[in-house]
Formats: C-alpha cells, structure tokens, sequence
DNA sequence: ACAAAAGTGTTTTTAGTACACCCATGC
DNA sequence: GCATGGGTGTACTAAAAACACTTTTGT
C-alpha cells in the first residue's frame, strides 16, 4: 500500500467561533445541523475545507457565507485532532476566532436557513461534535489576546463611552474594576481619543465619546 | 462526486520544534531529510499522521523515534495549512512545541541517521518546506509562555545557580536584567526552593543551589 | 595576590489601589 | 426636583528600577 493510500484519506474542516457582545454578556454565534451528523443540534458554523484551499481563506468563506458584511478577520487558535472526533471519518478541525458587533453582522439568507442565532457563551448546551471544548478554548484565548491586543475594541462601535468599554472590560475578564482607576488608566495609555462629542437621548449626563487611535496603540 | 471523494484526499503531518538550551544561546533540532521532498535539506523532524492517530500521540511519537528518553511534553502550537505547503499533494501541519535538555535527549539511532543536531535558532538558514516560518512562531510562543508557565525550567537541570536562570531569561526575553532585582524579585515569588548545597569545581565563590518547587508556582 | 563570578541593602521612582462627592440630562 | 449614570482629585501602598561594594573560591 503506497503513501497515497495510507495517508490522504483524512479531510479537515474550519470551524468558526463568532463572538459578540450585547453590552451585557458574550455571545457566539450558533446554528442549528441541517445535515447528519449531529442534524438539528446546535453547534459552531464550519465547513470542509476544499482540496485546493488555504486554511485561512476557508475561514474567510465561512464567515463570509454567514452575513453580508465583507473583511471581517480571522484568527487561527487551536486545532482539534483526536482520531475518534468526527463520525463519518478521520476529519481535523481547526478553530479560528473572530470579534464583530452583532449589530453589524446582518444575517446572510444561508444563516438564517442554518437558524444562526447568538447564545450567550454561558448558556449554550450541548453542542455537536467537541464543540463545547473549541469554544472553551477560544473564550480563553480571547481572554488572553484582550490583554495584548485592542481585539477588545472590535466589540464596540467606533465611537464609545469610557463605561462601555469597562463593562466590556468586566465581562471578559470577569472581575470588576474600580471606575474612577479605570478611567485614569485608559487616558494614561494615550490611544483613546477624546472625539468631542457626546451621547445623546440617555435619561442622565451625557457621556464623552472616545475612539481607538490604532497607530498609537503600543504593546503591552 | 461524492463528499469521500471531494475531500478525503489530504493529509496532515506534524512537526516538531524541540528546543534547547547550551548556556548561551537557544537551540532547535534539525535533521537532514533523507527522502524527498527537500531530500538533503535540513528541516525541522515530523511525520505523517496515521488515520486512526490522535494528533497529540503523533507528536509523542515522533518525539520518541528520535530520542531514548521518553514522557517528554508537547504542546501545540500553530497549524500551516497554505494549499501549496508541500510539494505531492494536500498535507497540512500541526506544529508542536517541545523544551527538553540537550543533555539528556540521546538520540536515537533513528536520529543520527538523520543527522539530528542541535543548531543555533539564529543560524539555522533555509530549511525545508515552511519550517522556517514555523521555527519563528515556535520562538514567540515560547516566549509568550514563558511569562505565565512554568517552561523555561524544563531547559534548566533539576539544580541550578540563579546566574543559569538569569542567563537563560535574558537569552528568551533578549533584554539584560539587572541581577539584585532579578534574584529580589525570583526569591519573592516563592517558589524556588534554596537546596543548600554549592556548585563545585568553579574557579570563583562557588554558588547556591535551586530547585524549582512547580507545587508553589503562580500563574501570573 | 589576583581573577572571576556570587552575593547583598537602600533609596528613588513609578504604578496601582482605595475612597466620596458634584454634574448634566430626561422625565 | 429627583433619579440615573457621568465625571473628577488625592493620599496611601506596593512593586520596580537604579546603583556599588564585599565575599568566596581556584589558580
């Protein structure tokens, strides 16, 4: 038995896991199997990856046959390759992440068929295949690039108040912060520009909205 | 066609990125390929995985037909999965991380068949496939790593100075420390324990003895 | 005695923490 | 005028940075 046939049987997928957030909790995008395995559960949305294409463009399909929005990025974050994982075959899944606002990210007609739908990341059940474990890590993962990256900022829209961010803040890193430390913190990092203008229609002092100066972002 | 056909034809190796430590400066291990493709060029040591293989047992696996010690650790790192990666056919692959003792990893014989050696990661030149491009986010997720774990000790033997340690976070961190804060700051987290004993056979004031206590280890 | 690396204390600077009150708007 | 969240300053504490000399061994 040659190479060929001992070695390239197997298939791998993408698998995508979407956050948003709603001002109050995390959320992942989900949809419902329309197709054995696992038909009618909910699970992450993914496809096979075709023969001749890279890994990272079949993440961009995924997201791209989900919602009418273009140029949403994608990042690789682990891949899951126990033998027995799939049932129809040997098949490696490789999780990739992405941050959008749910508010942007307009239902494609194929989503909707799917049944796409936001679940808060703590109530999502059980989920088709290892799902509830890739989705496990990329929550994890989020967590660690939010401390390095401005990933965070992706949630939000481009004008923001200083207490959306910490709410966000709180959420994903799941402790509370102290609000007036939180702000001098911000300020004193020097990337948050002040955009001189303010919210309007909330039934209290208006806030200063801010937006993320990318190039003056520094790491760390 | 039918999905077997469309996407059952590819195949995925693993790589391994085992790296040690000579005092000075950070090594990886390299063999010489002695099949096609790349035959003659050196290239990070991997291998296919068999269909029925946890990917995770690969790595094992792969580490273990190159050396005689066994229960070495592997961590996953990044999957490369550009279309075009390997020259006869679709093989993508999982590169695994390793920390290992360049004095206790004997080679095997499959090893020194394959030229197996320990090579300067700053002096490595074009090395098959990818695998350079792999090597350079194997080096980063090190160092990542190195802030939050525990790895850096598994360079390090079971006793060893503070000058070791020192020298061998400035080599992964590529920055100088200042050595009282460096020996402050190590003491105060509290989980190296003084084995009060001395180095001997140094032409100079002989040094204390430490062992890392993994029990007392911190995440932060 | 000298070369070579080990080992140690104190001050200064910086970053983080804790804490309480006034402000602008919608209803 | 009152409820709601927005916005600010200061004192205290802890950690990090800077810096120079003495000690122990082999040769």
């Amino acid at each position: 038995m040659g190479e060929f046939d001992t070695f390239f049987r197997s298939a791998f997928s993408v698998d995508k896991v979407i956050f948003s957030f709603d001002g109050a909790a995390l959320k992942v995008l989900l949809i419902k199997r329309t197709s054995p395995p696992y038909k009618g559960k909910l699970a992450l949305p993914g496809d096979l990856v075709y023969p001749n294409e890279d890994l990272d463009l079949a993440a961009k399909r995924i997201v791209e046959q989900l919602t009418t929005r273009k140029n949403i990025i994608s990042e690789q974050v682990q891949t899951f390759g126990m033998a027995n994982r799939h049932p129809l075959g040997r098949v490696i899944s490789i999780a990739y992440l992405s941050v959008v606002r749910a508010e942007e990210f307009e239902f494609s007609p194929a989503s909707i068929l799917q049944s796409a739908q936001w679940c808060n990341v703590n109530e999502v059940g059980e989920l088709a295949f290892d799902h509830n474990i890739m989705l496990l890590a990329c929550m994890k993962k989020l967590v660690e690039k939010a401390s390095f990256s401005p990933i965070l900022y992706d949630f939000l829209p481009s004008a923001f108040t200083l207490s959306e961010l910490q709410v966000l803040q709180e959420t994903i890193f799941q402790q509370p912060f102290e609000k007036r430390n939180f702000r001098k913190k911000l300020l004193s990092l020097g990337y948050l520009e002040d955009l001189e203008t303010m919210q309007t229609g909330v039934a209290h002092r208006p806030a200063k909205l801010y937006r993320l100066n990318r190039e003056k972002w520094v790491v760390g």
